[in-house]
DNA sequence: ATGAAAGCGCTAACAA
DNA sequence: TTGTTAGCGCTTTCAT
């Protein structure tokens, strides 16, 4: 049979109540009986039994990790993160792919919620915005962490200055001396899509260029899209001679459709892209790109809620740094590179 | 207050056992008085609460899908038909990555089966190889099903003929005309690099071609690898025509390592890898692969296993289909590639 | 600082 | 076919 609660507190010589307080962390226990029952739980494997806990408790120490994105790089990574966090505090975690564009997305989550009774929530966008989940949320009473929410007041999660990567990314072009520089943007219900484009232009003006519409066209964070808007960039009278496009997938758009065309990158065009995905790094030439740390950002947001699902604390709304990623698909404007 | 299956009978007119029958898809139900019961369920929007059938019923509900796998793509896709078939039943599942070669692995499974309790696990390679773990997980009686395990005997999930594929794929260069193919050999942990190499001998067997060992490289599934292998092949006095990377991140890898070299793909070699993950259309040129149907092989794994833990069945070990598909990165020898 | 009693919402075992 | 009783392993509330 299964080492209970119980064997432990005859073992320990105290009552069930006392280990329930040293599992539990909670106050009111001398130091030295706490040890005791410490080290009795070791000695006999002692493992709670989760259903007990949640059933008495009215807790789940379930964290779901919400998600409706593309990126498989992305994903991955933001729920190692968030596992990390969960596992720190042994709570389970979780996952939740979702279509928000579905007719049912609400319904989902509703049910999501019922059912399996998560004591919190971990957003990552678009899910982040959508403000009639926020609002159900926010009614029921049910605590979420959001990573990069396009709205960061009142919320709690993890969020990158990610205008001010963009402005960097792109005065990086500047500073190689492009003066013609095109952006490729996200999808428009992603936050991310208007602070990079943002960024963009905050580049240009500190630059002295003026914004020029027909450089800059929709994507949707896709390869497919990626490559699209490079074929429609491609075929303007005066080509840009770098284009900066709003995630790496796109970027590698980007990069395929030159290669289609027969331009050199980047020695006819310059490419960069944000993210600093996998695929960044798997094509040739490698991407000049914007690192955003998705584990730790994962990591981080978990951690808020763990927070305020624990007790200890009320979370924040904290900042992650970014960095330039210098490769080999940005040079200056007829610049060279190495093929063999 | 919430919904408990106490108001469920009551408004039924029924004891909470018949209300629980019905929950269970139990026998032993007039169908009259299970279908009264069920529109009540659905008027009062009753969701049993989990922790409490968990507790009563020493089940879980939950389905661990573990993994070590560095493919995102592949990560999601099974995670993602897991999911799918879990949804189905009303399980829950939790997604563990693992470091196999980590001293605590084994640990960190038992804490994982102990704490958590899943009712089942759906193991992904290389994992469903570890023998040491298996044997634990037969001895405690822990049900599992497998994603393309060597040992297909007594086991259920889901394999596809991966030599078979692999035979076809290289079949496809030969006919192209090839008859200096190359093969980059996956990580040694894996069946999947044993079956593969199997394939590419079988092919040249039956192309009437000698096995030149020169001509196979030790890979490990990733891109360096790929890169690595391709620099040395490409260094050989006599070069080969065709590469057959053992998955798609190899095959990647040796088209860097062309365009490092000023090779053109697939003028100068063909290249071709395994799996279809999103790089194999990502790149220039889209890369000539194997479709393997992850999602789908997550789904069935999962139902094999569900058919066990539900008891409406033993599982089986099921055979999915694979397709060839041709891209660009293959051609006949000297063939030529439209660039621009 | 510690303990005793009650009960969380469901299902198992048994009875009718 | 349906119902009754007991209890899963823990935490809550309240007492000491």
């Amino acid at each position: 049979m299964r080492v209970r609660l119980e064997d432990v507190a005859r073992a320990a010589g105290v009552s069930p109540k006392t280990v329930s307080r040293v599992l539990n962390e909670e106050a009111n226990v001398r130091e030295s009986t706490r040890e005791r029952v410490r080290s009795v739980m070791a000695a006999l494997n002692y493992r709670p039994n989760l259903p007990a806990r949640s059933l008495a408790s009215n807790q789940s120490f379930l964290v779901a990790n919400l998600y409706d994105n593309p990126s498989p790089g992305y994903v991955t990574e933001i729920q190692a993160g968030v596992l990390e966090a969960c596992d720190l505090h042994r709570y389970s975690m979780m996952v939740r792919p979702l279509n928000i564009e579905a007719d049912d997305f609400l319904q989902r989550v509703e049910t999501l919620i019922l059912y399996h009774r998560p004591d919190g929530l971990v957003l990552t966008p678009p899910i982040t915005d959508h403000a009639e989940l926020l609002q159900r949320l926010n009614q029921q009473g049910v605590p979420y962490a959001s990573v990069s929410p396009r709205e960061r007041a009142g919320t709690i999660g993890v969020f990158m200055d990610e205008q001010q990567a963009a402005r960097d990314m792109v005065m990086h072009l500047l500073a190689l001396g492009h003066r013609r520089i095109a952006h490729v943007m996200g999808h428009r219900a992603h936050g991310a899509s208007g602070w990079r484009l943002d960024g963009y232009r905050d580049a240009l003006a500190a630059g002295g260029l003026p914004y020029d519409s027909t450089l800059v066209v929709q994507g949707d964070f896709s390869f497919a899209s990626g490559v699209a808007a490079a074929r429609q960039l491609f075929s303007l009278q005066r080509r840009p001679t770098a284009i900066f496009a709003g995630n790496d997938d796109m970027a590698s758009g980007v990069i395929w459709a030159a290669a289609e065309r027969g331009l050199s990158i980047p020695n006819d065009v310059s490419v960069c892209g944000f993210d600093d995905m996998p695929i960044s790094r798997q094509i040739w030439p490698t991407i000049t790109t914007i690192r955003q740390p998705g584990h730790e950002m994962g990591r981080l947001a978990a951690l808020q809620l763990l927070e305020v699902l624990r007790g200890s604390g009320t979370g924040r709304m904290v900042e992650v740094p970014y960095a330039v990623q210098l490769r080999e698909s940005t040079a200056a404007p007829g610049g060279n590179l190495r093929r063999g």
